[in-house]
DNA sequence: CTTGCTTATCGTATATCGACGATATACGAT
DNA sequence: ATCGTATATCGTCGATATACGATAAGCAAG
């Protein structure tokens, strides 16, 4: 209905990018992706990195909103934010969308 | 058919979002998607940064293989490389492909 | 070959990232 | 209150990213 939809916003798709621009990132999102329900920190068990740095990416998700987090007891539950990876991809189509033909 | 073509390369696709994840380079991405075909430095002017900084950006999607570049004259062309955006589509579908239910 | 134009690279300064040990915080159990 | 567990944050440091002026390299035209 809005023509303003068509057109993709930089910096927030970029603020995606960043999040998703390291492999470690990228293995939790899948390990969440995955499990389907929330899952707290087993994600420290079957990553090969610190707790502390465990800590730290998905501090990064969290903050880029590809994942929400909320405490349960002395735990924390993370899951994929699905409206987020649905924008993402949205904004993808709008940018790749006309391409097909070139040199 | 191979079981492999399932799993998802971490490493590559963070790359690639590394190169994604900076507004400048989605502009110029944008810009090529737009004219279809190649385009030398008109990026340039289109772009509120230097030539020094735009011929960075360039060489940045060039190593991660999102853009093409070839030499015409005294001329660069670049254009879009629509293998790497395909399979870097089709990676994101194999991460959040099984989503849909979450917390 | 000199000039002018286009693009790439170098050098540099500043900012941000990535990793981790150390520490703080929060909570359940005793 | 104290202890043990789970998680977040702090502080640090090397590595990498970003931006740009200066310069180099390549080419067409005169």
């Amino acid at each position: 209905m809005n023509t303003e939809h068509e057109i993709v916003n930089f910096e927030s798709l970029a603020i995606s990018c960043k999040a998703l621009s390291h492999p470690a990132r990228l293995a939790i999102l899948q390990t969440l992706a995955r499990r389907g329900t929330c899952i707290c920190g087993e994600i420290v068990d079957v990553m090969p990195l610190s707790q502390a740095t465990v800590s730290q990416h998905l501090k990064i998700l969290k903050e880029a909103a590809l994942i929400t987090g909320e405490v349960d007891g002395q735990r924390s539950c993370y899951c994929i934010n699905t409206e987020t990876i649905r924008v993402l991809r949205e904004e993808f189509g709008l940018l790749f969308g006309s391409l097909e033909k070139c040199c």
